[in-house]
DNA sequence: ATGGTAGCGCTGCTA
């Protein structure tokens, strides 16, 4: 089973290029964060005549995530739990009916930009909360895995200038911390185990010709819990998705599973 | 130190 993540920047955008990528890569479970879009006005039709069921967790203008998958998905869950009042749209969770049934979890982690701040400290309360999830599935012992833009660059090797980094929320010890504590409880974070850095990134800023110079870092991650980490079969960064035609900033990540 | 780009949706916010 291929399962990957992909932050789109705006599904309403991606069309084109979300259909491109499918077609090459031909994911059997598709997380995508930043639809900016609310539910009903997703694109779906054209998802579901190429054979995914799409299912949403949507907003107006910001956030938002999304599942894609060709096989049937039961327990559908909406929000990361742990703040009923908490509007943002960044946490949806399934379980895929395959061979062997494996969760998912498409997360969209807060940026947390600028620190110190009030969007910082959401950030860590989100990642506390994140963490409480996480050690409920582990106590089931099911095989599951998140998969999503974690805004989160977990070392200095995952960024091509980590000095540029070091007063931004993405990158400061607290946030890297809570990374740290997550991937500490059990899981594994599947691109470090199979695609040692440096030089291994997911994002490119749109800005100062990022791309162009290999400006990037590693903040798109899929950890694996121990049951699923025991299936890996295969990990994979898209990079040239980035050089396309009206590509996102980030680029799919992907792993495959033994059914 | 600044400003550089993109998406959403219509003004400025978010990243």
């Amino acid at each position: 089973m291929k399962l990957a993540t992909f932050n789109i920047n705006g599904i309403k955008a991606r069309g084109e290029a979300l259909a491109a990528w499918l077609a090459e890569a031909a994911p059997d479970v598709v997380c995508l964060q930043e639809i900016k879009s609310v539910d009903e006005a997703f694109p779906r039709e054209g998802l579901e005549a190429i054979g995914y069921r799409v299912e949403t967790h949507g907003q107006k203008g910001f956030n938002g995530v999304a599942i894609l998958s060709k096989l049937p998905l039961r327990d559908l869950r909406r929000g990361l739990p742990g703040d009923d009042g908490d509007e943002q749209a960044r946490w949806i969770e399934a379980v895929v009916e395959g061979p062997r049934p494996l969760r998912i979890c498409g997360l969209y982690l807060p940026n947390g930009n600028p620190a110190p701040g009030p969007k910082f400290d959401y950030k860590l309360a989100w990642m506390a909360r994140m963490e409480a999830r996480v050690r409920e599935l582990l106590a089931s012992e099911e095989p599951f895995v998140c998969l999503g833009d974690y805004n989160v660059i977990p070392q200095a090797e995952d960024a091509k200038k980590p000095e540029a980094w070091v007063t931004d929320a993405l990158f400061l010890p607290e946030s890297r911390a809570a990374f740290h504590r997550l991937v500490n409880l059990g899981l594994t974070d599947a691109v470090r185990a199979r695609m040692p850095g440096p030089g291994v990134y997911t994002f490119w800023d749109y800005q100062a010709v990022a791309w162009e110079r290999n400006n990037g870092i590693r903040i798109d991650h899929v950890l694996l819990s121990p049951q699923a980490a025991d299936r890996l079969q295969e990990v994979g960064i898209d990079k040239a998705v980035r050089g396309k035609e009206k590509p996102s900033d980030h680029v799919p990540v992907w792993v495959r599973l033994a059914d």
